[in-house]
DNA sequence: GTGAAAGCGCTAACAA
DNA sequence: TTGTTAGCGCTTTCAC
């Protein structure tokens, strides 16, 4: 039923051999027999199987995807620079959610590992011992997207954090604030932990400013908890916030609004995304451009060097960050 | 360097059929060598070449997905439906990004097919004539998910666009309007052009009021088109508007209250898809639900009833939509 | 430039 | 309950 590449040499009086030349584009065919060879393939209708030749080849041209959650916008954008270079290199991609499970993420790797991926892609705010152990002994190059590992034993792909939050904050202090909130995602993450809050706390300290931990909220990263924590931080009229993503900053705005605060007039604001939202916000975000899909494609485009046995130049990519200054914030 | 099943076999001093079927969870092994099976295994830590299953076996466990663009929160959602269904019937997932392009539609579908998917997801707002044609002769399974093909010969989930529509103007007319602007998607959509214009006309018709062509206005589907959607409309100083999702919605609010109206005092607003950001507007809009990580989850499932080769109840499942009430409109 | 033949690692009859 | 033996459909030496 299905037509396989022996059928298609039988009926053009060729060996198989040829057959898989001419579909692999090899230039050791006589262009006459190329001709037949093809003619054939479209009379029949053949269609390599890519299993098969998987096995073969012991090269599947799909990379594994692991995220914490597509529906998250932040992912998204991810994954499609991800998605665009891997197309660009002719790879597939098998996308998962982890949502940051730690043994949905060990086991999705096993998974991928199993279906034989040529490489991996993977995302995730905390990346424990023994991932970074399993990472490490993978056959398979794998590639950090927006994810730390202190050890440096994984290729990754990440921005300044640090330098992007004390940038931040450091502008809410040349504006004059004493008075500085930080809403903060989940503090199990190394990104907001021991970057963005470390940031924030020298930022402040460089300018003579002590650290409050009253002005530290923790949340889940959600609009929502972008409102409360406007709530849990008004007894100590913060006159100024930096803000860990968009959506907790729209939430943050409204909370205030609803509130009598004026943003930028009464309260200061700088998020740090600059996704679409930022502009769909009123007032509109400024906000530190932290380039999700750039980081997806580089990454991809790193592993491919990984795969493709090339030279690495640099293990750890660092790339640039900027702020986006927009309504949020008072212009200097 | 990779350990094989037979090394396996070898080492437990059974053959590889057993191993095959310690593997597989096949009861007719003897416990006393299932347990000798699994000790080597763990100890030679073997892990199953999934390419080699599934060229034995015709069998992947990975389905394609193929949708517009992954980046763009509905996909998002859509996906992640698909692929916490999948997860559960244990399948992957390839995902592909076809920018609604009709060759790279095709092309994906190819490749698709030439990695031996089990089954297949797709979205389009449109399905050519010659997509549909693959479809039919594919060997694998195929499921619409949000996307119309009125010969129904491709099995697909759906809301219902029509009646979902209707029941928007409705009341908007049942509250009292007479102009009542249509901010639509790509009416090259099937689902904008002839269920949601139609059911718009059908509603005014039925209201005795005339279709007037200058109150529709066609966009893209973005924030900034929403906006200038706007600017078009306004000489017709239209009272009420129907928009095609949310984040047109939130341009066109943001464009109405920059001339000086006020929703929904002065204008009120339908929108069509209530996703996390028609909370996040203000005010926020009252949005018809729909429904993409249902139709999502349940696409998958109807796939793996074709894929078990279960019998299907209905190949043509419509899922059901609600409206969302909130302050974008006056309370009845 | 082309062909023969040996796998790739596994599943699935069929026997025993 | 277990083993033997063909493949699955392709790539890849190695000859010619």
């Amino acid at each position: 039923m299905t037509v396989t590449i022996y059928d298609v040499a039988r009926e053009a009086n060729v060996s198989m051999a040829t057959v898989s030349r001419v579909v692999n584009g090899n230039q050791n065919v006589k262009p006459a027999t190329r001709k037949k060879v093809l003619k054939v393939i479209e009379e029949l209708g053949y269609r390599p199987n890519a299993v098969a030749r998987g096995l073969a080849s012991k090269k599947t041209t799909t990379v594994g995807v692991i995220i914490p959650d597509i529906s998250n916008s932040m992912y998204a954008e991810l994954a499609r620079g991800i998605e665009d270079i891997a197309t660009m290199y002719r790879y597939n991609i098998i996308l998962s959610n982890s949502d940051q499970n730690q043994n949905k993420e060990l086991q999705l790797l096993e998974t991928m590992l199993g279906k034989q991926v040529d490489g991996i892609v993977f995302m995730s705010d905390v990346i424990s011992t023994e991932l970074l152990y399993e990472m490490e002994r993978s056959p398979t190059p794998i590639v950090l997207a927006g994810s730390i590992d202190e050890t440096n034993a994984v290729a990754s792909v990440n921005i300044d954090y640090y330098g992007a939050a004390y940038e931040a904050v450091k502008k809410l202090v040349d504006n004059g604030h004493k008075k500085i909130a930080f809403v903060s995602g989940p503090l199990s993450s190394k990104i907001n932990k021991d970057y963005k809050l470390k940031a924030y706390t020298e930022a402040l300290l460089d300018a003579g400013i002590d650290y409050d931990e009253k002005l530290v909220v923790e949340c889940n990263n959600s609009y929502d908890e972008g409102m409360e924590a406007v709530s849990t931080l008004q007894p100590y009229e913060p006159t100024a916030y930096f803000v860990s993503n968009d959506e907790m900053s729209i939430g943050v705005i409204h909370a205030l609004e609803e509130s009598g605060k004026k943003v930028p007039e009464d309260v200061e604001i700088i998020s740090y995304e600059n996704s679409k939202l930022a502009r769909m916000a009123r007032p509109m975000l400024t906000s530190i451009a932290f380039p999700l899909y750039d980081i997806g494609a580089v990454s991809m485009r790193l592993l491919t060097k990984y795969m493709n046995e090339e030279e690495i130049e640099e293990k750890q990519v660092i790339l640039p960050y900027r702020i986006e200054e927009r309504q949020s914030t008072k212009n200097a």
